[in-house]
RNA sequence: GCGCCCGUAGCUCAGCUGGAUAGAGCAACGGACUUCUAAUCCGUAGGUCAGUGGUUCGAAUCUACUCGGGCGCACCA
């Protein structure tokens, strides 16, 4: 990673000016014109050394010049900031590090669970699920790729009142009798007609479909297990005996307020069942006697209600800690109009549509780019369209290119001279966002935010295809052409990367 | 009524622990194909970051309130 390498040559440089353990810290200027990167530690260290910015800036600039400038940093201040340029052979010595030595990231002792899609085998996925599907199996692709033990799991609702009330519709749907009561509706319970089992069928199919998009799982996480293991009533002798439950009113509460929620919760109601909160602290109580220090959830906007009493639960039980993240809900256009969806009369676009219409990478790439927070409006006629409206081509398009010319260039192209080394514009930023992917691919990794890994994708793609239209390869000659395509080959590695992480192929030819 | 998320260009959205002159794609307009694949590139235009205060050397970012949109407030799952 570049931005931790850089603050600890700049620290080190400083170490006698700066404040014990303080760490200059690394940021990329908005405007390439002030330098490759920044830092903006003389307003930190202004209160400390009871000067102004500008005037420690000056300091610190000749500080930092007097002793990296051998190694090709220099520095320059504007305004109280100090902006740092490199010279060509630092970049390329520092690419080559990164891809040929490779990178370690820092280690990490916890054990991570996470858990997502989640869905009633009660009807088919829509695509709301599609989107915690996908922004939960990306995540889980960048926690491996830093170097995190982490596992994955679908925890499936196969059991409670939805599931009887599932059962009972295709069984009246099967009689030509009327749906009962808030009962499903819908063509798929008449196809469910001939099945054995319903409920095993529709997480059948749920795995098919998750898996054609390549989300994966290391368990599917039965909920009917828990009930017949014995685990739900252990766990509420538990908590029993830890003094975290009472009974009120017929039924037995949980002591939520306790650890931060707004009210106490019912666990077993007043006719004996227990709630489905209930059954879900069993559920993670599991995760937590599996040994899993860190656990992850991955929910629906409608379920965000539900946070405060489970993040309630688990603290109460252990020191592992939670973090949910909430998916906002997808709205489905087509042809700019909004498609409705009822549940009750059926009317829904199922997942598997969807895929069909328009693809797993299609797909996977909508619903990652943006923000698991913000609503995501999603145009199914948008997507469809394969052309050039299209982002996921675009950065497909760039890794097939270079795969052609390094396809079509002969042998390695001999070592580069690294003497000479200089680098033009096009060259030069394509290298230096390269040169923060695996910046991009930790940070991403660790505030867990899975959507900035496409952000950064779509710009690297513009970058070479700006460097490609400019800087000929095949045809350039000698020095010039080695470095090319070397930059060619890292360029490849690093897109080919970025699409294993989002979990899109690499085509190397369209 | 209470809680969570959102409000940034015509549209869809980025904007990393608060940083310098606010970014991309699409749409619009003008250019570039006897080429390494034009699924591309280059350029022009487009903004009161919903609003008003507060904190700070510095706010799209933090904070309070207001307005607007979405979603929740069960002994449902």
């Amino acid at each position: 990673m570049i931005k931790p390498y850089l603050s600890e040559l700049v620290s080190d440089a400083l170490s006698a000016t700066l404040p014990e353990e303080f760490k200059v810290s690394i940021e990329v200027p908005k405007q390439a014109g002030h330098g490759d990167f920044a830092t903006n530690c003389s307003f930190q260290l202004a209160k400390h050394l009871r000067k102004a910015p500008p005037q420690i800036a000056e300091g610190l600039v000749e500080e930092i010049n007097e002793k990296l400038s051998a190694k090709g940093i220099t520095a320059s201040s504007l305004g109280g900031f100090i902006n740092l340029k490199l010279s060509s052979e630092f970049i390329w010595s520092r690419l080559a590090s990164q891809f040929d030595d490779g990178v370690t990231f820092p280690e990490h002792s916890e054990k991570v669970l996470m858990e997502y899609v989640c869905a009633n085998p009660t009807g088919p996925l829509h695509i709301g699920h599609g989107r915690w599907a996908v922004i939960g199996d990306v995540l889980r692709r960048l926690l491996l790729k830093v170097g995190r033990d982490v596992s994955t799991e679908n925890y499936i609702n196969d059991a409670g009142n939805q599931i009887k009330l599932f059962r009972a519709s295709v069984e009246a749907s099967k009689k030509g009798e009327a749906i009962p009561e808030g009962g499903y509706h819908g063509a798929y319970i008449n196809e469910l007609a001939d099945v054995e089992d319903p409920v095993q069928a529709m997480i059948d199919s749920h795995k098919k479909v998750l898996g054609r998009m390549d989300v994966q799982f290391d368990d599917w996480f039965s909920e009917l297990s828990l009930h017949k293991s014995g685990a739900v009533d252990a766990m509420l002798d538990l908590l029993g005996e830890k003094g975290l439950s009472y009974e009120s009113e017929g039924a037995l509460w949980f002591r939520s307020t306790d650890y931060g929620d707004d009210k106490d919760r019912v666990l077993k109601k007043a006719d004996g069942a227990y709630t489905y909160f209930a059954v879900d602290i069993a559920y993670h109580s599991s995760k937590i006697n599996r040994g899993y220090t860190r656990l992850v959830d991955i929910w629906g906007a409608d379920h965000h209600g539900y946070i405060n009493r489970v993040k309630a639960a688990v603290k109460a039980l252990s020191d592992s800690s939670l973090d949910v993240i909430i998916g906002q809900l997808v709205t489905l256009f087509r042809d700019g109009e909004q498609v409705r969806m009822s549940k009750r009369t059926g009317e829904i676009i199922t997942l598997e549509e969807v895929l069909d219409e328009i693809g797993a990478d299609a797909l996977r790439f909508f619903m990652i780019q943006k923000s698991a927070d913000t609503h995501l409006e999603f145009d199914l006629q948008l997507a469809t369209q394969q052309n050039s409206e299209n982002p996921v081509y675009y950065v497909q398009y760039a890794h097939a290119r270079m795969c052609r010319i390094l396809e079509k260039a002969e042998g390695p192209g001999g070592t580069l001279s690294v003497d000479d080394l200089s680098l033009e514009d096009y060259e030069r930023s394509l290298s230096l966002s390269l040169l923060q992917l695996y910046d991009e691919i930790y940070e991403s990794a660790n505030q867990m935010q899975s959507h900035r890994i496409a952000t950064y994708s779509v710009s690297l793609a513009k970058l070479f295809h700006g460097f490609y239209h400019h800087c000929p390869i095949l045809k350039s000659e000698g020095d010039v052409q080695a470095k090319r395509l070397q930059l060619l080959r890292w360029t490849q590695l690093g897109i080919k990367d970025c699409l294993g992480l989002l979990g899109i192929t690499a085509p190397e030819s369209m």
